[in-house]
DNA sequence: ATCGATACCCAAAGCGCTTTGGATTATCAA
DNA sequence: TTGATAATCCAAAGCGCTTTGGGTATCGAT
């Protein structure tokens, strides 16, 4: 059943029928209380394509996600993220699509969603340091949003970010107080801006307290469990290992603790582990008290209200781009204690 | 940059040009690269919206992911599954459609992509053991296919599906050659189809060796870190503990583990596990040898396959649908061993 | 020279919707 | 009664593409 059809069954113009289930007011209550009625009946929608094509809007937001390999990991996060942004599409009436691409075809892509216009925005995800995306998207005039930032990009863009230095400065804080000396880094991949700024935060706090930071305590990568595991067996072969673990995400943490415990440690007693929390669904860390202390932020909300930010956008966009920056929480759980006194 | 304008510049026809750029032979190999040429130089590409009203063709499949409420856990083997599919997608130009909806909501979520002609077909996730939404996308002739399969529907559709039953049949086999009794089952949510086939599949392989099913040793729920966790600790606090678990997923042994250890009993010593593994990426089994014995069939293998069969549906509708039983690999890691002689 | 056949190209009609620019009727004050 | 105003409704022109149903040259064969 479409328009044509519907307008001819009540005997109305398209106009009319058009109008009355957009909820314009040049049509009287009865006949749109008729059309509504008819419209039910019959089960019309109108055609999502030819809408967009007479509107020029897509309803419609991009999720590009870069694979180097075809076998490359999953982000973890990505599910959660992804699950609050399309809460927010449902809700206002956009749909969500998701291409993955060889992270060499990324540029072009957006050039494509844009001449084929078949996006009205995208959400940018995973931000390096100087990320050349922004500046793509800037010039070809997309729409968008960034879950993150780019240090190195200047003018203002649009971006929803945790305030990842002041965590894991709080956080290094936290060990430091505890009398933890060495305490070694588990972050995400190089050349990622979130693991600079977490970087930076960490050498800060141990900087402040007059300790300089160690590359031999410092690991970078993807963050699976296996390189928790891998990290900190290295490290615990060490004459002086670290006393205490600053790690990226729980399944890392968790690879961390798989290590810990394989030596015959007790975490919490002989090693200490705070981590980045999250909050995603299927790994809470714990119900009444947490099994990691952790610097939490959940990042289904970041979905959710990132989403909100490009759709204003896209809405608005004379306005200038808005920008907000989390503050996670630390909460501490079953994973940190007192430094040893052997150390 | 549009047809008519493409058109336009070259003093061609938008009929020769639509031609000549999608490989038609009534335009001479002269002009057709002139065209391309052109159509290169200004970077012209179809409208995506103009090009489905045309064609009649949305080129665009949905993936439709209920959730009870806002905050429902998102299935963490999800992410494969879809990367999986999109790696597919894109590679025959197709764009994946992602609504994540009230589950309440569901059907009439079908009903509508078929209405607006929104996507030429979608993907089933989670069936259950006799699901309403199989019969419904027959009944709107919608394609789809499912990932899993429902017990309870007869007529023939389109399905990959692991051997669940066999998978766990064979585990629980395995367990009970070590020498295990009392074998707990930590199994999906009950309705799932998965998670009957799987307890069908532990039930026969007990019951060939005359012990009966205790419901005292099986639970069923999401499969977190938490279920795994507190199933295995109020187990453990059992007159006469279960000396081996048969796990859904490699989360929920993660917190098998963790309870395990906390009692101060060693895995793969005092207690076995056998997981399933859907081999996601950031949640590798190890790398050399298992951690998990497990059951291990990747899901992200099982998106392209299915995807697939999917588009083969939708260009030949009139196929009989094809079906695909992956059987799952039982491989042996340090969590398993004989069961202890005191029990 | 004429007649197909072939190669190449085009005008125009859709696809299903929104929206512009009236047209028609009802309403009402003067 | 009349002219103005408001309330309803409509025909038709797009949106940018594909595709039908020709049209015009060209060319070899008769």
């Amino acid at each position: 059943m479409n328009l044509k059809e519907l307008s001819h069954t009540l005997g109305l113009s398209q106009t009319t029928v058009s109008r009355a289930l957009n909820g314009y007011p040049e049509v009287s209550e009865k006949t749109r209380l008729r059309i509504e009625q008819a419209a039910r009946a019959h089960n019309y929608r109108p055609n999502t394509r030819a809408k967009s094509l007479a509107t020029g809007r897509a309803m419609m937001i991009g999720h590009v996600i870069p694979m180097a390999t075809k076998h490359e990991m999953v982000n973890p996060i990505f599910a959660d993220f992804i699950a609050g942004a399309a809460s927010t599409y449902s809700a206002r009436g956009y749909e969500m699509m998701l291409s993955m691409v060889k992270d060499s075809d990324e540029m072009q892509t957006y050039r494509n969603l844009m001449a084929r216009m078949s996006v009205d925005g995208v959400i940018l995800h995973g931000p390096r340091m100087d990320d050349e995306r922004i500046g793509l998207l800037e010039e070809i005039g997309m729409p968008f949003a960034v879950h993150g930032r780019a240090s190195g990009h200047t003018s203002p863009y649009c971006w929803l970010d945790v305030n990842n230095k002041s965590a894991f400065k709080r956080a290094t804080e936290f060990l430091l107080d505890l009398g933890h000396k060495r305490i070694a880094l588990l972050n995400g991949i190089e050349g990622m801006d979130f693991a600079h700024r977490r970087r930076t935060g960490y050498g800060e706090a141990l900087g402040a307290r007059g300790i300089a930071t160690d590359p031999a305590y410092m690991r970078s990568d993807e963050m699976t469990e296996t390189f928790g595991y891998r990290s900190t067996q290295d490290m615990l072969a060490m004459k002086t290992p670290p006393t205490a673990y600053l790690v990226s995400s729980m399944i890392c943490a968790i690879g961390v603790r798989r290590a810990i415990e394989d030596a015959g440690l007790v975490m919490g007693r002989d090693v200490s582990i705070v981590t980045h929390d999250d909050a995603l669904s299927y790994l809470r860390n714990g119900d009444d008290v947490p099994i990691f202390t952790a610097t939490r932020s959940s990042v289904r909300d970041a979905g959710e209200r990132l989403a909100d930010l490009l759709l204003d956008r896209i809405r608005d966009p004379l306005a200038p781009p808005r920008q907000v920056l989390l503050e996670a929480e630390l909460m501490v759980g079953q994973s940190t204690g007192p430094a040893p006194n052997r150390a």
